[in-house]
DNA sequence: CCTATTTGACCCGG
DNA sequence: CCGGGTCAAATAGG
């Protein structure tokens, strides 16, 4: 008899907001951790593998709980596979499976893609110019390029992509995806505020993850942060999407990266910078 | 009127 | 042929 069963669905639901909350704690730990934990460290390294495991554990719980007791759903999912669920798997792995899938990029190089529960600012200013439905991961992608693109010449663009949410609606996941390095200078910074994150970490939940194409960091499935991602955060305490549909979670992300005044509301990362701005995401 | 966004069409690679 | 990326005309908003 699954023990599972006895459970009705406000029960279900209690447990899954512990584990929300769970993963709320844990990822202020993580703010906390971070900052003092030393760069280039193995230790550090497998810190960040146990933080990402721990998340990742709290998710499958969470899509777990979802499927409410369901025998087969539930033995389908411990094996990584659902019946006529297929999507999801697809949606999960999209990001390692999409590399057959790309076609026509123009600037595969310096690429590197960032997936965070919220809309984050980069500090930079991006112009929408596409916007598209993407069967496979069953949400739009929009398009992006640097607003100096015309001005300067900045070849820099972005896509973002609504990910698969957690299964219980509230927690929302944004892959956004960097191509091209930024060659403009100072104009297509949106916003001059940079908020120490060493100093002002304690109220925020960092990213869960990011991925870069270097040959030397290859994507994680268990989460690991590339470690030049470190400190980069996400907006403070609560979730935005709590209260958001997907469309206002899109325009949400439109407009956080065209308004600087919003400025005092987003934490940016301090540590990846490259030569031409100072909160230029690139930093290699 | 100017600028930014939307959106359908087109292009191109697999 | 299909899916994904980009273009550009139409539209919205200031």
């Amino acid at each position: 008899m699954n023990i599972l069963k006895s459970f009705v669905h406000d029960d279900f639901q209690v447990v899954i907001n512990m584990i929300e909350h769970q993963k709320v704690l844990l990822a202020e730990l993580r703010g906390i951790v971070l900052p003092i934990l030393p760069t280039d460290n193995g230790q550090t390294k497998l810190a960040l593998q146990l933080l990402g495991d721990i998340l990742n554990c709290s998710d499958k719980a969470i899509s777990m709980l979802e499927l409410g007791g369901n025998t087969d759903k539930l033995a389908n999912l411990a094996r990584g596979k659902r019946k006529g669920d297929k999507h999801i798997m697809e949606n999960h792995n999209l990001e390692e499976t999409k590399q057959s899938g790309i076609k026509r990029r123009k600037n595969t190089q310096d690429t590197c893609s960032i997936v965070t529960q919220e809309p984050y600012n980069d500090g930079h200013q991006w112009r929408k110019y596409g916007h598209k439905w993407i069967s496979r991961a069953k949400h739009y992608r929009s398009y992006y390029r640097c607003a100096n693109s015309k001005v300067q010449g900045c070849l820099a663009t972005k896509r973002v992509q609504q990910m698969e949410d957690s299964g219980n609606g509230t927690l929302k996941l944004f892959n956004v995806n960097y191509y091209g390095q930024h060659i403009c200078k100072g104009d297509g910074i949106a916003n001059p505020y940079v908020v120490d994150t060493q100093h002002e970490h304690q109220n925020v939940a960092p990213i869960n993850r990011t991925q870069c194409n270097s040959p030397t960091f290859a994507y994680d499935s268990n989460g690991v942060q590339d470690e030049r991602f470190e400190n980069l955060f996400v907006m403070p305490n609560m979730s935005v999407s709590e209260y958001l549909t997907d469309l206002e979670m899109e325009r949400a992300f439109e407009v956080t990266m065209n308004s600087p005044s919003d400025s005092e509301h987003w934490m940016f990362d301090n540590l990846i910078r490259c030569d031409q701005s100072p909160l230029c995401i690139w930093g290699w």
